[in-house]
DNA sequence: CTCCGGCAGATTGTTGACAATAAACTGTCT
DNA sequence: AGACAGTTTATTGTCAACAATCTGCCGGAG
């Protein structure tokens, strides 16, 4: 693992080896690095970073927590692999707290809230206009975070993240691939609008209706990939 | 800590000492046994328990992770202490969970589920007729667990538990005191009724509303002993 | 009297070794 | 040959010791 002198100093000391581990083995299993289903043993893993088992252990037990691997007893951890379904799920309940996020900056909205938001909308729509699809990706990831952040609800946010890494455990077909762009701008902009007019219950719905048809969206690039003969494997939990 | 030999056998050897150590301290915890702000410390608990600090640091570690205690590096652990604004916020984010879980279960209602349904909404008006206390709060839990459960959405379910457990650690002035249970009977009706009709949306509403209530309810009660005297201790946080 | 630096005690973070459990292998018997 | 029992090996679960960090106290300087 990196010793504490080669990171920036502000960062020394108030992380624990175990925190670091966390955040390792996270980043290995999001990027695809350690694959879906893949056995993780702790011995392996510590040798590999230069720590003791202790830290990983905690660190394995704490991504099991946050749904990442799946951990039997005596047998060790594998990084979970998610089916269609469970996807599906998880879509929803993200759309199920985002939607209340929405609803909750409808409420609490600022202008500088306001000025931060409208700046990502215009920001995302000029990107497309120019067919700037990364800075869209960035731009749309940002947009979600500010408003769970804005909502003022941080156990919401947490539990948001959560959610969104899991998705990223489904990654057979990249999920950053989103078709029918111009649509999801609209209904960016009907979130805007409606948290502008203060309008609680249509922002909530607005968001709830933008994940909702996210999640269709998605299963569309799901069917084309289907019909166009690379089917995604079928995992059969 | 019990020895193996003490539990239902199926429950042996399925079970690490983290686990059991975990569901202790998360016990003690609920139950108030140890109070909020309260320190943890690893050698004591351990001792108290009749194992070593490895155990205990992961359930620590773990009990963080869901809310329940809050760890500062290098200083120990404390019981989590929550106040007016965060139980506030957990109550709308365990809203925005419910509403999800009652829109799901009237898309996918079985009779059975309809039945059991209709069983505990008639076992509380029952309950509440007779003055049975007791048993309108068993089957009130249950009610909602069981909406959890028909969803479908493990994680939500998982999401929601964790929710309500973390509401838990608001203990001035119980949960369970509940005013106005016939405005509360009534809610359990509509989002019933909403189900057996299969009308997710108006399924949604009606959750989100029972549980928007529940909070003002709750707050009301807040008031009330606000008013009566004994004023709850402000947690400036 | 207050503030600062440093020492002592206690607590946490980390490690390597030991015990217990599950998987893999081998040889035997039918 | 196939199946089963016993053994071997690898991996996990637990423990106790070691190192690092923090808290509280004490004394001295300003």
């Amino acid at each position: 693992m990196t010793s504490d002198a080669d990171k920036p100093f502000h960062a020394r000391a108030f992380e624990t080896l175990t925190t670091q581990v966390h955040r390792e083995i996270e980043r290995r299993i999001l990027t695809g690095e350690i694959k879906a289903g893949e056995k993780i043993g702790e011995a392996a893993l510590a040798d590999s970073l230069g720590v003791s088992r202790g830290p990983v252990r905690e660190a394995i037990r704490a991504l099991e927590l946050a749904g990442l691997v799946s951990v039997i007893a005596n047998r060790g951890a594998i990084v979970r692999s998610i089916g269609l379904d469970e996807v599906v799920c998880l879509y929803e309940l993200r759309g199920a707290i985002f939607a209340y996020a929405c609803e909750r900056v409808a409420r609490r909205r600022t202008e500088a809230m306001l000025a931060t938001l409208h700046d990502q909308v215009v920001g995302m729509e000029e990107a497309v206009a120019r067919d700037d699809l990364a800075t869209y990706y960035r731009l749309n990831v940002e947009f979600h975070a500010s408003l769970l952040e804005m909502s003022g609800n941080a156990r919401a946010r947490s539990a948001y993240e959560g959610v969104v890494k899991e998705m990223h455990l489904f990654r057979r077909r990249s999920l950053s691939k989103v078709p029918n762009v111009d649509a999801s701008l609209a209904e960016h902009r009907d979130i805007l609008d409606a948290i502008e007019r203060g309008d609680a219950d249509a922002a909530r719905e607005a968001g709830r209706i933008h994940v909702v048809h996210g999640c269709r969206r998605f299963l569309d690039t799901l069917d084309e990939a289907d019909a166009s003969g690379r089917r995604p494997t079928r995992t059969t939990e």
